[in-house]
DNA sequence: GCTAAATGTTGAT
DNA sequence: TCAACCTTTAGCT
């Protein structure tokens, strides 16, 4: 599920594989092949994450920038890749093995200047040492927006998504529908942390797991998929904590659900 | 094994 | 406001 924690965790795997190696950059889709050109043979000098977006810097002048969005995937593996399957925008080869990407929103090389306009807009991220949720918190505690689509504000928080919203807003008991600006900064701080607790948890897992160990076995006695989220995702089912039905809606276009017992308006 | 929905953003209309 | 992206996964049969 590509939040945050995914694509941090790309840009490790990256780094890990091909980091300091001289890459071989094609495109045999076809669809980035002036981007592949400018990248082919360079040296990849590192990678970092900033909330969703992913950035591998091939020399100072120039950084490929990958967004997945819904869709998009990075497979990779060891040794020769076999022959493209399917749509690959991007293949990464070197002697630590291949890469493959597919299906991304934006897939691009940018300048300097490209690069420092996109982390401008990019608001804290929980796995960045340089994130700064007082800034994030200053925007939220001057807004009539609801909290739950300020969490969906990239340029608030970076590298939150749906499923992050609704358990995090759940764990913290705020109700989404509530003013960013009536969320105190004591509820502020701790939301923040319980943000750094389970993106980090995500990024180490490959998945995101939101309910604590003690919540998930007690009712089937054994951990399940579907015991990983308090209430992403489980529309009319049981509160986990209180037995509430689960209560759903869309907002900012996404799904969201949450406990109206626990999260009270 | 098949179908439908999904974690998200961009660019066109 | 809507289509594109075109993979993965959950949920059926």
């Amino acid at each position: 599920m590509p939040e945050g924690h995914t694509v941090h965790g790309n840009a490790r795997d990256m780094a890990g594989r091909f980091g300091g190696q001289q890459i071989v950059v094609g495109s045999p889709q076809g669809r980035f092949e002036d981007g592949a050109a400018l990248l082919d043979g360079r040296l990849l000098e590192g990678t970092e994450a900033h909330g969703k977006h992913l950035f591998a810097h091939f020399g100072d002048d120039r950084q490929l920038h990958v967004h997945l969005g819904l869709y998009g995937t990075w497979t990779w593996g060891d040794g020769v890749p076999d022959p493209p399957r399917g749509l690959v925008r991007v293949r990464l080869e070197a002697e630590g093995g291949w890469a493959d990407l597919r299906g991304p929103t934006a897939c691009e090389v940018l300048d300097p200047t490209g690069v420092a306009a996109l982390h401008a807009r990019l608001g804290a991220d929980p796995l960045r040492a340089d994130a700064d949720p007082a800034a994030a918190h200053a925007r939220i505690a001057r807004s009539r927006v609801s909290i739950g689509a300020l969490l969906m504000q990239q340029e608030v928080v970076a590298g939150v998504g749906a499923v992050y919203r609704a358990e995090a807003l759940f764990r913290a008991g705020i109700n989404p529908y509530r003013a960013g600006r009536e969320v105190t900064a004591q509820e502020w701080a701790a939301l923040w942390a319980d943000l750094v607790v389970l993106l980090r948890a995500g990024l180490k897992a490959g998945r995101i797991v939101t309910t604590r160990p003690v919540d998930r076995d007690r009712r089937t006695g054994r951990a399940s998929r579907a015991d990983s989220f308090y209430v992403y995702r489980r529309t009319g089912e049981p509160c986990r904590v209180c037995g509430t039905p689960v209560s759903y809606a869309q907002m900012v276009g996404r799904h969201l659900q949450w406990c109206p017992t626990c999260q009270p308006r």
